[in-house]
DNA sequence: ACAACGTATCAGCGAGGAGTGATATGGCCC
DNA sequence: GGGCCATATCACTCCTCGCTGATACGTTGT
């Protein structure tokens, strides 16, 4: 029974662990970024992010597994987009979170900096 | 001009994804998700999170320099404490944000499972 | 049908970070 | 003050993940 209880609060905790280690990286919180202003291209978030186009579409891949942007085949252009507002409100927490921790934030370095 | 707004944009992702990874850890989660219901010393929090006691103090010092604990010191005890209500905040959004994509998210094999 | 463009896939490399075990530091009590 | 408990630190190993370059797939126009 507590052995029931601690897989299921674990099986959050991996979760959770890993839905933030899908925002916890530069390249997906800038195609993120990008998408929360308006639906866009492959290609096009290649321009705007100055990623590469295979790191673009791996990213991509991994961002629409994970079910935080959908796509929509457009003639020869696939356009994704955010599939939940609940993300946008998540990196707006992130943003006023940071208001108060970046100076720590940047301090730590356990890992890394850039 | 636009290498300045790029450097401010960039150094705004990179300081997300650094709190983000900050997150994306599930023994980091787990000391942060026993510290939400009260302030522990570290012999407390492994006991509840079952990790190794250097794990503990590893993972408290980063949270600790990232500002997202804080900690007072107790006769020879250590009690840490969530520093700020935003984090507790952002954790029930991920949770919300979880309700909706954890299927996807579980089934995304791009980082690892467990 | 062919050329050109847009996107996806894959193997391989390199770096960063999480966990462990041993050890150091520091405060407490008898 | 000596032993003990609570916590911190460090070196090391392993594993995971992100990026790149080459290449394949698919769609559109001519």
């Amino acid at each position: 029974m507590a052995q029931i209880v601690d897989d299921r609060k674990s099986a959050t905790i991996e979760r959770r662990a890993k839905l933030f280690r899908g925002f916890a990286d530069p390249s997906r919180l800038a195609i993120l970024g990008a998408l929360c202003n308006e639906p866009l291209a492959v290609h096009e978030i290649v321009e705007r992010t100055e990623l590469s186009q295979p790191n673009v579409s791996n990213h991509l891949r991994c961002l629409l597994d994970c079910g935080l942007v959908a796509s929509d085949r457009e003639g020869r252009f696939i356009r994704y987009r955010i599939s939940n507002p609940r993300i946008t409100v998540l990196l707006n927490d992130v943003d006023a979170l940071l208001d108060v921790v970046a100076v720590g934030v940047e301090a730590c370095d356990n890992y890394r900096e850039a």
